[in-house]
DNA sequence: CTGATCTCAGTACTACTGACATTA
DNA sequence: CTAATGTCAGTATTACTGAGATCA
């Protein structure tokens, strides 16, 4: 454990001081509390994700690879739909393939395209690892479903005003 | 950059198949919203900071000394504050030491504890700082101030349930 | 002696930059 | 030739484990 509870919230002690000594703190707030509750479902789903040997960005990409058609997608499209960068898909698609869950394969017409296919044992552990953190409800505790999907919707905005998809 | 925006949400997208395939997605896209969302913000907040020769982790550890009576708090309440592991407010305190911004001073009665100061330039860095974030309202963009209260109130909701901190 | 505080060494993971090879 | 796709090497940050020194 990091650290013991502390009897009051920090992040609204500091808004508070903040609004009381630079202004407006609804978005220090705010932020502050995404990049908090970003670190704590993290740490809970890889806490559930360990003993089956995946991190949460791992474990994604196994999942996208699963809902694919053909078991199999170009790195770059990887890239794409988990918002990771070039070399991170590298990156991580090295772990997983090192550990066999899996492989990849050339492009039939595009020499440039590397494709990337889920393994059996891939399937397997991606199966495993799905009933492991939907046991844990994603670590998502505190909310309603109702309240989640507010959230989901509130995110959403965020993530259309930065860009990150033209709907 | 990263990657070109796509044409649809791509979490949408993923939560349309994980319902079709797994079972109730609320909880899965919630979870992938936040730490995307997180990644939004941790990147526009650290694009302000980096002239300034911060990240957001060091920045809120300088305003946090600057919140304080005498500008002083022992490491170990910083790490309590900012929900940082003791090994992790060693290594900033020692990067924001090597830059003059902070300087560790023996506690006065108990010779186990040490405390950290800001110094001069280490306050005026903070000023500019705060201006930079302030002027960019931390990259919080696409919600209105009741929007993002609301978020906030969510997202501590989850924070309380995680036993961050007995209110 | 027990527990608190902090540091150090080392590991893991991911993001990102810049360079580069291959191919459309 | 230009653009796209991946990979490699190297750097930066932070989290965390385990061990250990110091001190209340």
């Amino acid at each position: 454990m990091p650290n013991s509870p502390l009897p009051f919230d920090p992040i609204e002690r500091a808004a508070a001081l903040w609004e009381e000594r630079v202004g407006p703190s609804g978005a220090m707030a705010a932020v502050t509390s995404v990049m908090r509750v970003q670190q704590i479902l993290q740490s809970a789903v890889d806490g559930a994700l360990r003993p089956h040997g995946l991190t949460f960005a791992r474990y994604e990409a196994l999942v996208l690879l699963g809902f694919s058609r053909r078991g199999s997608l170009p790195m770059r499209v990887m890239g794409e739909r988990l918002q990771l960068h070039p070399t991170s898909v590298t990156n991580i698609v090295d772990r997983l393939e090192a550990d066999g869950l899996v492989k990849r394969i050339p492009h039939p017409s595009d020499r440039r395209t590397t494709l990337v296919e889920i393994t059996e044992v891939g399937g397997h552990v991606r199966e495993a690892a799905t009933v492991a953190v939907s046991a844990m409800n994603l670590g998502l505790k505190g909310l309603t479903e109702r309240q989640t999907q507010q959230l989901s919707e509130l995110l959403t905005k965020i993530r259309r005003a930065a860009g990150d998809f033209a709907d």
